[in-house]
DNA sequence: CCACATTCCGCAAACGTTTTCATTCTTGAT
DNA sequence: ATCAAGAATGAAAACGTTTGCGGAATGTGG
């Protein structure tokens, strides 16, 4: 029925040998044939068989991208990142959810792992335990977290932190509440100790109020905590979280940012859709889909020099309404 | 390296023939044989090479789904239906993403058509006469979009307006503006066409104002011609373009519900998190994926019976708080 | 005990490509 | 003219599975 190698082949009167060669190792072939193979090939419509050729070299020219959650606006992003860049390398991408349910994620990089060449996995909540074997088994690229010997790309989270305590600092505020995610997300651990320093630094007091799930409803549960703490700021999570915040706030009458200032973390296209604007911590999250195919690519070729890839993006306080000088009482 | 179905067959005692009927047409072997070799295959864990498969059976155990925009809150909802879907049914997923640049559409069908057993196409702005030769090729399963003789699900846009309609008449309004999205959507026409029937039946004056991108600045775009227009109601082809509305009429000092009322389509999870919380025509977006699945699976083994395949899914109105009773001024 | 249908299973071909190995052809040095 | 080295190509094997065909074993009715 398709078109094969070996029509190919009649057609410019060579062997099949020759027009895989011409199409795949141009330098093996002389250029005169080289040329007549590749008109013929392009004359019947010919495109390689990808099955046929994964079997016998045992790549899929796939790759698997695992997120816990396709719903956070986070996400998108470097879902689209990842698949500008492996789509420009020829790579298709396998997109797989896991409603952030740790377990499943083991699951389904099992289940990923035979169909792809490599993983890029955004996934903060599995243990380095369950990761480690997974990583050694399939190619992996980790995004927005940091396990030794697995490569990864992930923001610049103490350095946002530290824009965030200036800000925050130069508008006069002297004691700040922070609302974390996850207890066992990498992230969260990170962003909490460059709050920390940063804090110290400035001789800033830090409140941390709980953990809530990184969503919208997180960021409600949260909101009277942070007023019954006596602060005149918060830093939130993430930006799902401090909408929350924001809304609950409003519907308390508490103004912002008059009474207290609020500061994100993602810059997620909504922050900037609400009012007040959510002043917040931006990361390139396009950019680090892009990185982490490059890693993974890269990975794949050299399978030692895991070590050493790593890339961690830079991140820049993004200022909006949401964050003010402070009135004294 | 990897187990084939040669060590299966050589632990359990049989042919590879055998091993591969046990495992993929049981009724063909004996209980006793086709035990013994599903403890051969479990014990060694085998798993069969998909790439071998493919090759002689001509199909790849993948799905496709293009979409136009992973950043509109509307799609993950339908990835996340098609991806429950298609992992019961053993299927893995491609996603691919179009920037809402229609032209990359056909392009995407093209590249993914060899690699997919079929293909769910959400949305598309693509022309008929550009569509019918795609899904003649490879199976095809539309999205919010109906075509003659291609199998669609969609969801009931007209049932959808009439509630609206009826919402805001029983409020009292008696003029309402539409913001339409691209021209070239079926599902704004679909929506324009309901509002026009409905408004017509509740004589109820319907102004059209302009088409705009389907994105919040769309909306803030549409707001000073939806202000000029003197209407009281308005409805937006989308939930981000009545986002966008809600955040230039509060820039305005236009108070909503108060001076006017605005409804949107889609029922995004942001809708609910700003204020005032947007009334919305809510659709079944996880519902709709896995219904599209179903479709296209059915399709594919069906060839033949595409006009008959066609899901339409209720929608409802979701009334919060940008809608209100008319004050006379 | 035979004829025959039925069930179960093994053999071998086939899928379309890549790659090893051998062969032929070209080239330049002796 | 001869030979070696290298370039260019073809033949054939290999990848792991599915499946048509036929043979063996088993069961059934006469």
């Amino acid at each position: 029925m398709a078109v094969t190698i070996r029509d190919v082949a009649r057609d410019a009167g060579v062997s099949a040998s020759t027009v895989c060669r011409a199409l795949s190792s141009p330098e093996l072939v002389k250029a005169e044939t080289r040329e007549r193979v590749r008109r013929s090939a392009s004359a019947l419509g010919y495109s390689p068989n990808k099955a046929a050729r994964g079997l016998i070299t045992g790549r899929t020219g796939n790759l698997g991208l695992i997120v816990p959650d396709l719903a956070n606006p986070f996400f998108p992003g470097v879902v689209k990142g990842i698949q500008a860049r492996a789509r420009e390398l020829d790579y298709a991408v396998f997109v797989a959810d896991t409603d952030e349910v740790p377990t499943a994620e083991a699951e389904l990089v099992q289940a990923l792992a035979k169909q792809v060449d490599g993983i890029v996995l955004c996934s903060p909540r599995m243990s380095e335990s369950a990761l480690r074997p997974l990583a050694e088994q399939t190619p992996t690229v980790l995004l927005n977290r940091r396990v030794s010997r697995i490569p990864s790309v992930t923001f610049d989270n103490l350095d946002g932190m530290r824009q965030a305590v200036a800000h925050l600092t130069a508008l006069g505020h002297r004691r700040v509440a922070y609302v974390g995610g996850p207890r066992s997300s990498w992230s969260n651990r990170e962003r909490l100790r460059g709050l920390r320093t940063a804090a110290a630094a400035n001789r800033l007091e830090l409140v941390e109020v709980g953990n809530v799930l990184p969503q919208f409803t997180g960021g409600i549960a949260a909101a009277d905590l942070v007023l019954a703490a006596d602060v005149t700021a918060v830093v939130a999570y993430n930006d799902l979280i401090a909408l929350g915040l924001l809304s609950r706030f409003r519907a308390r009458d508490v103004d912002v940012p008059g009474h207290i200032s609020v500061i994100g973390i993602d810059d997620i296209a909504m922050s900037a859709m609400v009012h007040p604007p959510l002043t917040t911590v931006s990361s390139p999250v396009e950019q680090s889909g892009r990185a982490g195919v490059d890693l993974l690519l890269d990975l794949m070729e050299n399978p030692d020099r895991t070590a050493t890839a790593r890339r961690e993006l830079d991140t820049h306080l993004t200022v909006r309404g949401s964050t003010g000088p402070l009135h004294r009482p």
